[in-house]
DNA sequence: CGATTGATTGAATCGTTTCAAGTACCGTGG
DNA sequence: CCACGGTACTTGAAACGATTCAATCAATCG
């Protein structure tokens, strides 16, 4: 049922991500290091973990019978996920970029916490709420817009979060493919609206994985 | 920026929605009766009430500049709403049944609550990871499937939800506008779509609003 | 009773998918 | 070093599905 988990290891220097969570909270991890496209956890595993990206990215996906993929989330660090009212997951969630850190919290160890922690409560209702309102937006993106404006403004939102300010340029550190399973388009169309982008002045290619946004 | 709120009422009775929470969570809501389409709350509203759906339903939703309304969920009787991480509402809620009954809580004094009482900080807990659940699955189904198939899982969704057994049948509380909106698709197409699933049997329609589920 | 709103159907149009083909890039082994 | 094979990316053309627009029907309300 369950892959091999990524690879158990030791920092010198905590990340800026897990200095910035409550201590107590922090106490309970241990850091595991993934391989693109592995998984951290698979459907139908017990639910009996949290985590948190600590470094990379990873998606919540579903693979549909008929081979399909199903993103509905991209967890970039500083987000918490794994948290679900069912006994096992409904979703997996993978490893996007190659190397990617993961934070691992015992859930009833985390859950004993926040009931006597109220700090710890408060992050956790925070996070959940923030995945509930990311997905509210993806919804709304991907229920409304044409295929241009969906890429449009997936490159928009990837940029604001990971704007760590090289210049205006942006490496994505993920596929066309995951992008079109991303907003339920196919990487064809993907494809074809970043060349309009482009040719509208809204985007600047150097290299299909380099882009800089020119404007709005 | 505010509608008038809706009728505040005193109840003989509690309805079994209000009897199964945390009493020390009872203690603070106060109810209030809405209209058919009157709003719960809106847009850019300070975020400083939760609420619950005692009966009826209510639909959380979107305004866009051009006129068009997507919904993002649906709240039916036993679901709170109104939590977020802004200060300001993102999205809007309106009943959707007429004469829809919200339980009203201080956001203030619930969060208070929830820091001392760790029973009425897993329920909103648990309540806020539903609310991502029932939001995940919509994506899947607005992104992944035709719109015939979009429509018959939300019919299967609302019988699932809503089978206080009358029979089999089913008293759509929604229009088809409704329907359309929150699954991204014209009126036009649900209304085909309801034709289709019924001349292929899954469904059997007594007038629009009406429907005897036949078969998964 | 006409007026309004919700539901329904048809026909033309438009956007996206699918299928097919081709290119650019990168690491590996001869 | 270059040829090879694989993967990611890109482009074109036909097919398909949903939208849009327009018209009609049914039910409800003042």
């Amino acid at each position: 049922m369950v892959d091999a988990l990524g690879t158990s290891i030791a920092l010198h220097r905590l990340p800026e991500v897990l200095t910035a969570e409550p201590a107590r909270l922090r106490a309970l991890a241990h850091l595991l290091r993934f391989r693109r496209e592995q998984d951290i956890y698979v459907q139908e595993e017990r639910t009996d973990t949290w985590y948190r990206v600590v470094s990379g990215s990873a998606c919540k996906y579903l693979m549909s019978t008929d081979g399909r993929r199903q993103l509905v989330d991209i967890y970039l660090p500083g987000d918490l996920f794994g948290f679900t009212a069912r006994l096992h997951h409904r979703f997996a969630v993978q490893a996007v970029t190659d190397g990617t850190l993961i934070a691992c919290y015992p859930r009833h160890r985390v859950e004993a916490l926040a009931e006597e922690d109220a700090e710890t409560a408060l992050e956790i209702r925070i996070q959940i709420v923030e995945a509930l309102e990311r997905l509210q937006e993806q919804l709304l993106v991907t229920t409304t817009m044409t295929a241009q404006e969906k890429v449009r403004e997936f490159l928009f939102y990837f940029h604001r979060r990971l704007s760590v300010a090289t210049g205006h340029g942006l490496a994505l550190p993920i596929s066309r493919y995951d992008i079109a399973d991303m907003l339920g388009i196919s990487a064809e169309t993907v494809c074809r609206a970043f060349r309009d982008l482009q040719e509208r002045g809204v985007i600047s290619l150097q290299g299909p994985r380099s882009i800089r946004i020119n404007r709005m």
